[in-house]
DNA sequence: CGGTTGTTTGAGGACGTTCAAGTACTGTGG
DNA sequence: CCACAGTACTTGAACGTCCTCAAACAACCG
């Protein structure tokens, strides 16, 4: 691992906190891999060999890639270690794993993050605190596909997305459109068309920059009931 | 806790593989609530004061329950611990947990759960292991809401929900229809709707009691990409 | 600059919801 | 044991949302 990697990875929610013997002794065994966006980490139905943990970049997890469309379920970012739960249980992927952008992966082998996993309580109490915020990610997404319309979803996308709590907002979407519409759960044309219908609640988007001009007002419009327009 | 209590907390996944003391350990404190059908353990938005053991019985985990309708996220059955990542991040619930059928409930402190999460190393994996396998039960979700028609829902239902894996095949719906709507992510009346298109595939329904002719052939119908009827 | 890809907009249709009524079930008390 | 009330489940009709298909437009990249 180069220099600038260790210092990404000390960066990290589960790393920060651990002692830096434990950072090195992890990472024994561990390399890093520079790969462009669009590259297949691993494919649904594969067994684990590796656990990932994310550098920089930004990670789809796609499903029904190969028929029909490829939907994405969440996308995670620096920091993060996606689908551990796989190489936990040594079982399948769930998921087909898609880097969304250039990214810097680190790479485990399974066995490797199983035995530290055991062994270090640490690092296992740090790991269970990503994996429980990664939980509450999917439980909201299930929450939001349940009982919000699309533009509602949208909304809520937006407002979760925004460093604003208050006010005015400006928002980069992380993601294409046609990523971002998988990811809550419609086609790319109704995402097109729920920008549209957010337009009356001051919501302007030029490419992947959106604005708001008041953050609560949209919050309002998402937790109402009835999504009628305008 | 009543012996009988504790023989049932030694037979689930996570504290089967754990040393009797270190079981004793952690239990000490804890308490045992029997409690009826349609209990609230706890509600969207209250800061966790326990972590939940199902020792019997049977809880759902639902969002909106005062405004709207309340929708089942999640049912989770004997030996599951539910909702751990709001008491491990301390942090409020995103859901209500209410009591599907009579249940017995062990009652682990928030402050306990977590204590013994860092300082045992066995707990903290075998944990790791079932919010992994929990995860895996979102995700699956999250899949099916994205790509899968009502009736492909529900058929996919059954099949998980079946002991038999190809030819023909019994089911209890372990909740009643209403909550089990949803949980699948429709209202009662498509759940009904839903069952009777799957009719001419082989699915017959009394009450409670699905019977399937053929596992396989409803398989099938889950994974086509065209859900056109008959 | 042309080709490819991503995004918007339109029209039509399928799926699922809502509202409403009717039927079957469950448990309770007579 | 039966009658009854309350609830759960089914079925029907009308509506709305979202998807599909199609075309035009914009943006990006070689």
């Amino acid at each position: 691992m180069r220099p600038a990697d260790v210092a990404l990875l000390r960066q990290t929610a589960v790393f920060r906190d651990l002692r830096p013997e434990a950072v090195e002794h992890i990472t024994r065994g561990c390399f890093v891999q520079g790969l462009p966006k669009g590259a297949v980490l691993f494919s649904e139905g594969d067994k684990p060999e590796f656990c990932h943990v994310i550098l920089t970049g930004r990670v789809g997890l796609f499903t029904g890639v190969g028929a029909g469309r490829d939907v994405a379920v969440e996308f995670f970012g620096p920091g993060d270690i996606f689908i551990a739960p796989a190489v936990i249980l040594d079982v399948p992927y769930l998921m087909s794993a898609k880097l969304a952008m250039d990214s810097r992966i680190l790479m485990v082998p399974a066995e490797t993050f199983r035995r530290h996993l055991r062994q270090q309580p640490d690092f296992a109490f740090t790991y269970l605190q990503q994996l429980s915020q990664h939980w509450r990610l999917l439980v909201e997404q299930i929450k939001d596909l349940k009982l919000k319309s699309a533009p509602q979803r949208v909304a809520a996308y937006l407002i979760d997305g925004s460093k604003q709590k208050t006010g005015p907002a400006t928002i980069n979407l992380r993601e294409e459109r046609k990523l971002l519409a998988g990811r809550l759960g419609m086609t790319p044309e109704s995402l097109s068309r729920s920008l549209a219908r957010l337009r009356p609640l001051g919501v302007t988007s030029r490419g992947r920059q959106v604005l708001i001009s008041d953050i609560d007002q949209l919050r309002q419009f998402c937790n109402t009931r009835d999504a009628s327009p305008s």
